[in-house]
DNA sequence: AAACATTGTGAGTCCGGTCTCAAGCTTAGA
DNA sequence: TCTAAGCTTGAGACCGGACTCACAATGTTT
């Protein structure tokens, strides 16, 4: 170490070029790699940044490139695993196509999200991956492309938006979970999501969150197909937090015609729901059945294990972070994205009718 | 809408002066909001800067104050809802100060740590909070102080590296909660940690992460307060993924002196240590104690409820960043830092030792 | 040997802001 | 009335790179 006051003000390509002797703009194009640059000079230039330990400064570069090489991720709540899944599948691709990525949690505020689509755009993200709140406010998205960077949705698509959009079809896998449940004699399914909504639930209305729509759409059509109605007074949204579940819950299943099965949207409301059903001293799957999107680690712990609906998630990140960068590579080239679908893990929290006749048994889909 | 074409070039401080009729340093000054302006000019610049809806390019702003209000965190494991928990803790008490956090994961991985601590430098964030992951190198931290922008490091602590750090001392937590497991009778307690290691554990070696040397050093203590040798043979480490932690487990319960307790360092081994403990056709706590480290909200679905030790982990993230804080606008000045203890919290899986004459109850700690 | 192509080089501009400096104008005290 | 201080203002340097341009020094072609 020759000085300690290796501080403040940094190296330069100036200071690099003073000590190779040469010009500024020489040193540049040695450092750059562009340009013609004798092996002469690009030696001594590489060899005077390595002892002054030059580093680039990304700001400047970027100020008159433009390009950041770097992608945004906006994510409502990065506690739940399955956003640092799709996380770890969109840093994986990314950093193999040389971008870093940086993101910013937004505690499922509409405002958060605002303010971190503006910082991200003003840092020069090259591109952004958001996983919107569902909320009809879509001003800061459209900034996005009015700014003519990429922007690629995850989860849930905008209405209005004309951008690409990763997401897995909820209905079908709807639907057939649905099947699976009336086929066990169910009649009474209850389905509860955090969704934020003004009004209670009707049947036909329009729920803003695309995948939440889908997968009641899924319960209907499976309720239509077994020609029976739909029982749209079991569905409820607005579950906040945990607590909020656990009456939910409880309120499902108490009174005169209670829920026979209960199916959690997420993996917050899942834990709610188990444990308003322990709270109540009902058993899965002899009182209750239970049927939960996302599979997560823990839900195999449980006894009996837990019924989930598993989506793609690692693989939906790393698509995301595919076609964003393909829209940066090459901007107005429409990117493929793949279709994903989302499969049924009946692991046992699905039963018969407490009190029906027959002996449920888990039908052999083709 | 006057015009659609809102896109490339974006409007600049020399559109809105020509646009009030006043030099490029007036509308700077009035955007900026400082130096001297009349009132006059600051209306019409103001005015311009509305009707041209001008945003003022931050990276240009960044790069010659060299504050970027931004302040860069790096975690190892963002799936894991430890991480997640501080990152709100974190999120929230930036936001009160009116700075972004930017958050990079690592995977556990070093050199992405490398990485992403050179790509937050690049960027210039005023501020770094890292989650180190446990190797001996520290050259890309060490880079962060030579650099004169303050680190926070948070959980671990780096030997050699005088910086802030927030973490809660495990050591009195571990020593107590092993107090009570050999007040439930047992002496084969053992320990399951992720941590890498080039050798098998063996008592008084060293050992580079600072929360794991604390728990095994609370471990030894409670042992040795009891007259009881610590059986540093059921203390394993490299416990990779979920498949190899049930192996471990699975070893650890078999043998001529199987361990009669087990405890997990984390959320990821404890779910390895469960399943295996339940594929051995073993229940808890009749067969085998177990006891976990951080509180996550599946550990109460259970049966039983598993015991764990809670850190006030959103609290050390808003610590984290408070300090940060205060040494990027105060620098020099050393930060106070709070103290945070973690606390046993018994739910139900740690009994007494089977085949043992005494029937097990909690001991009332003071 | 003249005409042309290729390579190496430095000077200087640009990106979009911040900030210094000196000049112009107003106002107050001597 | 004259000067000193105070406010307002514009010109321009600067941050640290990327890149354009003009020109010199070689090399190649006929």
């Amino acid at each position: 170490m020759t000085h300690s006051s290796a501080r403040r003000r940094d190296v330069t390509v100036a200071d690099v070029a003073k000590a190779a002797l040469v010009s500024k703009a020489q040193a540049a194009r040695a450092l750059g790699g562009y340009g013609a640059v004798s092996e002469d000079v690009r030696e001594r230039v590489l060899a005077a940044a390595e002892s002054l330990s030059y580093r680039p400064n990304e700001l400047a570069r970027t100020m008159n490139t433009g390009k950041s090489h770097t992608i945004g991720v906006v994510v409502g709540d990065i506690e739940n695993p399955h956003f640092g899944l799709a996380m770890r599948g969109i840093s994986d691709r990314a950093k193999a196509s040389g971008f870093d990525v940086i993101l910013i949690n937004t505690g499922e505020d509409i405002r958060a999200e605002t303010d971190a689509v503006r910082v991200l755009l003003d840092k020069r993200v090259d591109g952004l991956i958001v996983a919107p709140v569902s909320s009809p406010e879509k001003g800061h998205l459209e900034r996005v492309c009015a700014s003519g960077r990429p922007l690629v949705l995850f989860d849930r698509k905008v209405d209005g938006l004309d951008v690409d959009v990763v997401a897995t079809d909820m209905t079908e896998v709807s639907r057939k979970s649905t099947a699976e449940l009336i086929h066990a004699g169910h009649e009474r399914i209850a389905f509860i999501s955090t969704l934020k909504s003004q009004e209670p639930f009707w049947n036909g209305m329009d729920v803003s969150s695309t995948p939440i729509a889908e997968r009641l759409k899924g319960m209907s059509l499976a309720f239509h197909d077994a020609g029976h109605s739909f029982p749209s007074d079991l569905v409820r949204l607005n579950a906040g937090n945990s607590d909020s579940v656990v009456g939910i819950t409880q309120d499902l299943l108490r009174g005169p015609a209670p829920a026979t099965a209960i199916v959690a949207s997420d993996g917050l409301v899942a834990l709610g729901v188990v444990e308003g059903i322990q709270t109540m001293g009902l058993s899965i799957p002899q009182d209750v059945s239970f049927l939960m999107y996302d599979d997560l680690a823990w839900t195999r712990l449980t006894n009996p294990p837990l019924s989930v609906i598993s989506q793609p998630v690692y693989d939906m990140g790393a698509a995301a972070a595919a076609a964003l960068i393909q829209r940066i590579q090459r901007p107005g080239v429409k990117s493929e994205i793949p279709e994903f679908t989302a499969t049924l893990i009946n692991r046992g929290s699905i039963g018969a009718v407490r009190g029906a006749a027959s002996c449920y048994s888990l039908s052999e889909s083709p």
